[in-house]
DNA sequence: CCTCACTTTGACCAAATGGTCAAGACCACG
DNA sequence: CGTGGTCTTGACCATTTGGTCAAAGTGAGG
């Protein structure tokens, strides 16, 4: 049974071929929402042959999330406490705006699993994330106690970037139905005006 | 077929429990996530007993969204074009993290809804909701033009105050496990932060 | 080209789920 | 207190859905 790690050329493949289409259908209708015939006909499979691959439903949702967590905390962990502290949250306001615009996707199958309390990702909320927003606080409370940007609560801050960028991925259709645009220019109006937002909150002093 | 609106005593009181037991399940765990034998098990009356008040799920659901669309975009429509700009914008700001504090399941329903694409209430989104949203950019814009507040584009203000404020409601469970905190006090944190942030941001002039 | 492990699938299953229905319980009102 | 409408429910149904399994197909190394 290849549950863990695929050792063959085809189970390589056919890894991927699955969790590629399950990120479809899971971004699109949520864990409950998505159902394995789904998955299987967007990646092409029988329904046994996904459960060939995967013992479950429920491990194919895991294994999308573990594999996608690691990309979805570098724009974070790149942060880098010996920058220019308001470049540096600048930078990574901007990459986090353009994660939401590649990989959409994955932001919405993130939202969906925690709007609905994350049952399936607690364990890595709590772990590898908290820590990871842990060590990157301290580095911004650090800058502010050092005057280099304003005083504000790190966590807050983060808070406010994940909202506003990933904003646009999650609440997309709310979005494109409010400011009809052709193309997703908006993404670009939405670089000009966070960049300002974050910006002038940053200016040290006051 | 009691399907419109509810004549008798027992119909409004059956009618009020559904709907309040509904949000809660609904809320927890997405339309497609929810099952009729939950919202019985949580409203205390017996599954046909759902489906003589209401001819489907489906229609609870609508129902649901249209009777909270009213109280959900009443903060913004409170925003009061003749008040002083940068006030009635911060007002408007901690209206939205009141409700994200009172009504989170609200909040979580609506997020629900939105990141799976609106299949369920794309009308309203396009109709009243992008009218109020139409109308009262224009009102930001003409203070921006004025010169009464910095020149920042109003689509993607409310956009921003809509994430940011949300977030606590619809992410609550990322929020608190990053957070350790007791008691809710980070919505307290939160008003402060945002106040700030916004406060700046609109702020006349560079 | 043979063998053996790897891969694929049609048929099937049990449970869950949205919904129906006919019969009974309840309630208001004359 | 009887009657007609309102309300409630146990039993039932069709479909969907996650998952199983035995049997058949396939591919790579000897």
């Amino acid at each position: 049974m290849p549950s863990k790690i695929p050792r063959t050329r085809i189970q390589k493949k056919n890894h991927e071929t699955i969790l590629e289409a399950a990120l479809d259908v899971f971004s699109r209708h949520g864990f409950r929402g998505a159902t394995l015939d789904q998955i299987a006909l967007e990646s092409g499979l029988s329904k046994p042959n996904l459960l060939y691959y995967f013992p479950s439903k429920v491990s194919i949702h895991r294994a999308l999330l573990e594999r996608l967590m690691t990309n979805w905390l570098d724009p974070l962990y790149k942060l880098d406490a010996n920058g220019d502290p308001v470049e540096e949250i600048l930078a990574y306001v901007l990459r986090k705006l353009d994660m939401a615009r590649e990989y959409p996707r994955e932001s919405r199958l993130f939202a969906n699993e925690i709007v609905q309390g994350a049952p399936n990702i607690a364990d890595q909320i709590e772990g590898e994330l908290k820590a990871l927003v842990d060590d990157k606080a301290q580095v911004i409370k650090g800058w502010s106690q050092a005057g280099r940007i304003a005083n504000v609560d790190p966590y807050h801050l983060i808070f406010s970037i994940w909202a506003t960028t990933q904003h646009y991925a999650d609440f997309d259709a709310q979005v494109r139905k409010i400011i009809e645009t052709d193309g997703s220019s908006h993404f670009d109006d939405a670089g000009v005006f966070l960049n300002r937002m974050f910006r002038q909150m940053l200016a040290p002093d006051a």
